[in-house]
RNA sequence: GCCCCCAUCGUCUAGUGGCCUAGGACAGCGGCCUUUCAAGCCGUAAACAUGGAUUCGAAUUCCGUUGGGGGCACCA
């Protein structure tokens, strides 16, 4: 087993969380639980804006939800709390300040407006941008001048005017980045909050992180944060960059462009061991073949050695063929608790409320192959519950069936299901079969016949099982409606 | 515009110089099973972006091109 590794989460609590942050998420922690280390939850919380209310408490109810518990963190504390970044400011603070003090950062006057309309310019100039340094080598006289004035300040380092930074990805490998591309970031916003290359310095050397993972769009941002733990004097983390998960368009999943909520995952009837699962396999993989796993062999096996470099694509469609398997391979007892929820929410609403548990019970197993999702089950097995069918008299007509044909098994059904004593489904069978017999008919077209009459569809669950389910008095009771339908055309 | 990253079937991927006439999975198509629908099983179609170089030999190494993506905020 490798050394045991210090990994955080660190979302920003601006939004729903998608399945982009979760799939880093869960990458810190099959490394932290592969290696006995220790996975961090730490709110980033210093975008006042942004911040949203509510969005914490959604990202942890997400997190628990697919089963991602945090080592430290809110709501379990740690040696290393606060674990929410606006409530560590004076840390900041007292960081950037040391770097004025070394020389590595610099107070900066530039009001936006002129940081906009510089930006502008370089934009219109075809410039490659970023800040123009007006303020690094301001002279004592002119900062206290400007401070005279009252001037709102922001701390920004000083990038080295020549060089380069390199460090080496664990996924990506080697990445060089000259200095001269980089320009003298904030580090310290006016509002006395710090950025997110500060806090993240800062926070990941107190709180003794080894390994930084996160999505692949940080790449060019980290030599920003090498330069400053080399001038706090710190020793880096390692970095793990990410393959983005993409949409549809291959562009970086956003709220705006239809990224789905963690939570909505949730509410379509997946399973999170499913997802789970799924998730994994984007950017990961066990060997040439093997794809349902269980989270320990995932814990087990997982390595850094078998990650991808290439952004994917999610894959709905295959997601919902593992959230299938994974709900074929539930008990009954499991799949009944699972799907009663979804059941209660989208059964029409004139079926009475509370559900028999005891008959959804005996409805899972003729549902169990045939859902992908637990929502799914609503839809598909509403006939179990209604008490009037809605169908047109013409369904029970099959291929080259008659109207008459058709009258003629109901009737014949009628008379000989009513006379049964016992409704199990071998006793349907043998019963419906020697009607067909004597008939002279196909067992199919028979079976097809009440499979309308009973379900009001021609894609159910088997017929006998369905129909010893549902009981005697109501197939008899439906039959009645077929004939009526019939009789009335 | 500048910087960085990436590039195998439609999608997720295996592949780290010969085992590749490129393997698996989802979706597609065909079939079997079968009372319908599923599930299951079998089969089929489908990819190494491109040009050079290195090598006895390149999907695999190097360079260029093209394409895609990301970053360039007092957002993370």
């Amino acid at each position: 087993m490798a050394v045991p590794v210090r990994v955080r989460f660190a979302p920003s609590p601006t939004g729903k969380v998608h399945a982009g942050n979760i799939h880093t998420a869960i990458f810190d922690y099959l490394l932290a639980r592969h290696t006995g280390g220790t996975f961090i939850l730490r709110i980033e919380d210093t975008d006042v804006e942004r911040k949203e209310a509510g969005a914490v408490e959604h990202m942890m109810e997400a997190l628990k939800w697919l089963g991602l518990d945090w080592d430290e963190g809110p709501g379990v504390g740690g040696p290393y709390a606060p674990y929410f970044q606006s409530q560590r400011l004076p840390l900041y603070k007292e960081a950037a300040e040391k770097l004025v003090a070394q020389g590595n950062a610099y107070y900066c006057y530039c009001s936006s407006e002129r940081l906009e309309a510089m930006r502008k310019e370089q934009e219109a100039r075809k410039q490659p941008s970023g800040y123009d340094r007006l303020c690094r080598n301001l002279t004592a006289e002119e900062r206290t001048a400007k401070q005279a004035q009252g001037i709102k300040t922001v701390i920004r380092f000083k990038v080295p005017l020549e060089g380069q930074t390199r460090f080496h990805d664990l996924i990506y490998g080697d990445v060089v980045f000259d200095h001269k591309n980089i320009d003298d970031f904030v580090m310290l916003k006016s509002d006395g909050y710090p950025t997110y290359h500060l806090a993240n310095v800062v926070d990941d050397t107190a709180m003794k992180i080894t390994h930084v993972i996160r999505g692949e769009e940080w790449i060019s941002s980290t030599p920003r944060h090498l330069l400053m733990y080399q001038a706090f004097g710190y020793t880096p983390p390692q970095y793990i960059h990410m393959p983005m998960i993409v949409g549809a368009n291959r562009a970086k999943l956003s709220k705006r462009r239809g990224a789905i909520s963690i939570l909505e995952y949730r509410d379509m009837g997946y399973l999170p061991e499913a997802l789970f699962n799924f998730l994994v396999l984007i950017g990961w993989s066990l060997d040439d073949k093997t794809e349902i796993m269980t989270r320990q062999q995932m814990i087990e096996n997982f390595s850094l050695e078998r990650m991808g470099r290439t952004a994917a694509a999610f894959n709905q469609e295959k997601l919902d063929w593992m959230n299938g398997v994974y709900i074929r391979n539930l008990t009954v007892a499991d799949l009944t608790n699972s799907v009663l929820p979804f059941l209660e929410k989208y059964l029409p609403p004139e079926v009475k409320r509370p559900l028999d548990v005891n008959y959804i019970r005996q409805i899972v197993p003729l549902l169990r192959e045939r859902i992908n999702t637990l929502k799914d089950a609503a839809a598909y097995a509403d006939f179990f519950f209604v008490d009037k069918l809605e169908y047109e008299a013409t369904m029970l007509i099959g291929k080259k069936m008659t109207a008459e044909t058709a009258l003629t098994v109901l009737k014949g059904s009628e008379e000989k299901l009513s006379s049964l004593k016992s409704f199990n489904r071998d006793l349907l069978e043998d019963t419906l079969r020697h009607l067909a017999d004597d008939l002279g008919l196909k067992a199919g077209q028979l079976f097809n016949v009440l499979r309308v009459a009973t379900t009001a569809r021609d894609a159910a669950p088997p017929l006998f099982e369905t129909m010893e389910v549902l009981g005697k008095e109501r197939c008899l009771e439906r039959i009645k409606v077929a004939i009526s339908k019939l009789s009335n055309n």
